[in-house]
DNA sequence: GGACTATATCCGTAAAAATGGATATAGTCA
DNA sequence: TGACTATATCCATTTTTACGGATATAGTCC
């Protein structure tokens, strides 16, 4: 259990999780781009939240695109109204979908090279 | 709010939690007695618990005791029932508690010495 | 005051996590 | 096949956290 608390420790996995609690389905690029993260280090906190179990992932062509898991565990699924409730409302989150909003796009992938 | 998270994600304090969600009111020799840790250890993470606001101490005599703090943060009355469920079955929990049931006692405290 | 006890804090060390550039992997398109 | 892109993984470094013995603080009792 301290694992799971572990999972939701970190600033950049909070941001994550609040893009995907909103947008359902986003690709590494998107969330490199929304974050302002190296992409290395956006991989690995996707790969903490996917081996936590928050994340799933689904390869389509080049992209790879994460969304919330939908056979949450049992704790999971109660703390995911408490992250719906208590992170939105986050000046942090509000600026991250803000920022997506904006993404130049393309049918639904980010344009390529444009990172 | 990663640093709430934060404040759950060491299972020392999360055995700490436990025992104050079923026994309200404790000194720290017996969380001592319990734990079977240092006393330092103890104190330290206790100290952690206060100052996430999980907890509040009360000085009687030399003993100090700890509580959940009944005016919690509006996220943390959220996770109040989430630790109750999924930590108190655990057996890590179960074991502490049954110590805790065993200890030698008088009046409400420790007997001295007999740490 | 002095001996004793409970607790907090200090401090040096060890363990764990995060970081980000570099490299590896794998898919796409020509 | 080769060039290119997206993503994961590696690795050396830094940052954070935990640890626990030792010490400091503070209350109690004689």
């Amino acid at each position: 259990m301290a694992l799971l608390f572990q999972s939701l420790d970190d600033v950049t996995r909070l941001r994550i999780l609040a893009l995907l609690l909103e947008e359902e389905d986003l690709c590494v690029c998107y969330l490199v781009a929304v974050l302002q993260l190296p992409q290395s280090t956006v991989s690995r906190q996707l790969g903490v939240l996917k081996s936590a179990g928050w994340l799933k992932d689904r390869r389509e062509g080049v992209w790879i695109h994460y969304s919330i898991n939908r056979s949450l565990g049992a704790i999971q699924q109660f703390l995911v109204p408490v992250l719906r409730t208590f992170l939105l409302g986050t000046e942090t989150a509000r600026g991250d979908l803000e920022r997506l909003k904006n993404l130049p796009r393309e049918g639904g992938a980010v344009l390529p090279g444009t990172r």
